[in-house]
DNA sequence: GATTGTGTTCTACAAATGTAGAAATAAATT
DNA sequence: AATTTATTTCTACATTTGTAGAACACAATC
């Protein structure tokens, strides 16, 4: 089961706040803000594919992910590498280096993370 | 202007084999493969949305691909980059490395691709 | 207690997607 | 020339997606 482009995005925003009331939530849209339906609509379709709950505060509810971002992203990334790089995450890893442009700095940063999980490897 | 699940699928195929013909493409698919016109269509859309197109040989079409994946691939990376870590590719990197399996070996080679390029940089 | 603000449910509807039959066409083969 | 094979175009239709109005419910406030 996968989020469509539209859920995704309220996904995101729920993912930011935690949790959120309806209200929280189409504030956090930029302009044009969405219909309260529409975001309703979204927020039930997502109940019903499970990858969000709600507690029920008086009247209204307090809605929150079933989903870590976490989990639902490295679920992508996989797809991506599976698709693209015939299952390789070594290739996708660098094509990823080559054709994104991060800075030296932050290429820098990326292979002290490297360095760390060698030597964890190694313990 | 993106492609669909379908669509992205053919144009994997279309992909690996460079250009090829109706046929081709359906041999490809597992079975149960698709009906010939379902490809028809799909291949028309994406000739809509200028993805793929054609060499008329005789009476029937090469397709081939206008998109180069890396490019296409370089724009899902760079989409899923902005939603899911705010446009730092960096904390992209970061996270691919902690939560994409890579093996020790694998690790290695991406320091080393990455030693590369700062070495390049320096020049 | 009447009014207002919020949220929910139901319904609707256009566009996009996944899939394929029918009919036409033309090249290849018998 | 008649038949078969490969392909295309047109049309169709169910499902999913994006979006929102109408109507109802209830809690907060005037």
């Amino acid at each position: 089961m996968t989020l469509s482009n539209a859920e995704e995005q309220l996904m995101q925003l729920l993912w930011k706040k935690e949790k959120a009331f309806m209200k929280d939530l189409i504030d956090a849209y930029p302009d044009p803000k969405p219909a309260t339906t529409t975001i309703a609509t979204l927020l039930k379709r997502m109940q019903d594919k499970n990858f969000v709950d709600y507690v029920q505060y008086g009247r209204s509810r307090e809605y929150f992910p079933l989903v870590k971002k976490k989990v639902y992203f490295s679920k992508q990334v996989n797809g991506m590498i599976k698709n693209f790089f015939n299952d390789s995450a070594a290739q996708f890893a660098s094509f990823f280096t080559k054709e994104t442009d991060l800075s030296q700095e932050e290429l820098e940063d990326l292979k002290k993370l490297i360095d760390q999980r060698l030597k964890e490897e190694r313990k």
